[in-house]
DNA sequence: GCATAATAGTTATGCGCATAACCATCCTGT
DNA sequence: ACAGGATGGTTATGCGCATAACTATTATGC
């Protein structure tokens, strides 16, 4: 691939990176939530009671930023820990009233980021986008160092 | 739009971010490069010796974020600042002969990078993807807060 | 059954990027 | 010509995310 194409590519990730997080952020922070802690929110919306392990796997986070992410939302009274009675090394997060009171309208916001995001694109090619983003994500993490 | 599909879409664009970006990091560490700098180095090499407010608008980072990325390649003997004669508030930024050198290799990586993310992908997928992401870049981007 | 490896989690540290507040310089209107 | 605003840059601070190094527990191989 000649050089023009491929920086046309890799810039124009980065860039809707930059942008779609900036959105997500100004989204967010009217609910007190600063980017990446919704996905954790909905996570837990999405699977129940969950250690950090299989947090950190489902965000594709490493362990240490699950370890923050959870101590802040704690603090924020959204979510709560308990030990696991299986595994005492473990310790379950869950959300509190609270969160679950909040990540509904965590997931309004949500569909209207995805909303605005895709706006005049052509409905195939927005049924076809998530597709699209996976494979090239799994392009690239494919090559990750050695793990998995 | 329902929420599954815009959590789809939201996902793997928070995905992609995280995995094409650390994909560049561990490209770019042998270089001795952090990731957001190779997009200084090149845009320098596009455009030739710029001050900070043009790289700001191109890279699309806010004026404190280049401050700190000339700082450190100019630290690392990449980048050199000379002030404007033209305005004497603003410094000129420009590609040391290191830095020069350097980009070649960047250029390479840069390549590499790109088509492993779009490996699988049919060739007009390929084509149409840096117009598809830059819209949706443009969409999420237009409603930033009042400015541009 | 016990040493060793694997796993869950935390702490420390560092980078990228952002916003807020601030200074220095320039441009503009009257 | 000069006051007020716009513009270029920096510093301070904070969050997200990463890696490295560590502890505590659980699983495994001989």
């Amino acid at each position: 691939m000649d050089f023009d194409r491929a920086d046309a590519v890799n810039q124009a990730i980065r860039l809707l990176s930059l942008r779609h997080r900036a959105r997500a952020a100004t989204l967010l922070t009217p609910l007190g939530l600063h980017t990446g802690q919704e996905a954790l929110l909905l996570e837990l919306d999405r699977s129940g009671p969950s250690i950090q392990a299989q947090l950190s796997e489902a965000l594709g986070s490493e362990p240490p930023s699950v370890t923050l992410m959870v101590r802040k939302l704690e603090g924020a009274g959204l979510v709560r820990r308990a030990p696991s009675a299986a595994d005492r090394r473990a310790s379950v997060v869950e959300l509190t009233e609270d969160g679950k009171a909040l990540v509904g309208r965590v997931k309004e916001l949500w569909c209207a980021l995805a909303e605005e995001t895709v706006a005049g694109l052509s409905e195939e090619t927005v049924a076809g986008l998530p597709e699209l983003l996976r494979t090239m994500t799994a392009n690239v993490d494919g090559r990750r160092s050695g793990h998995r």
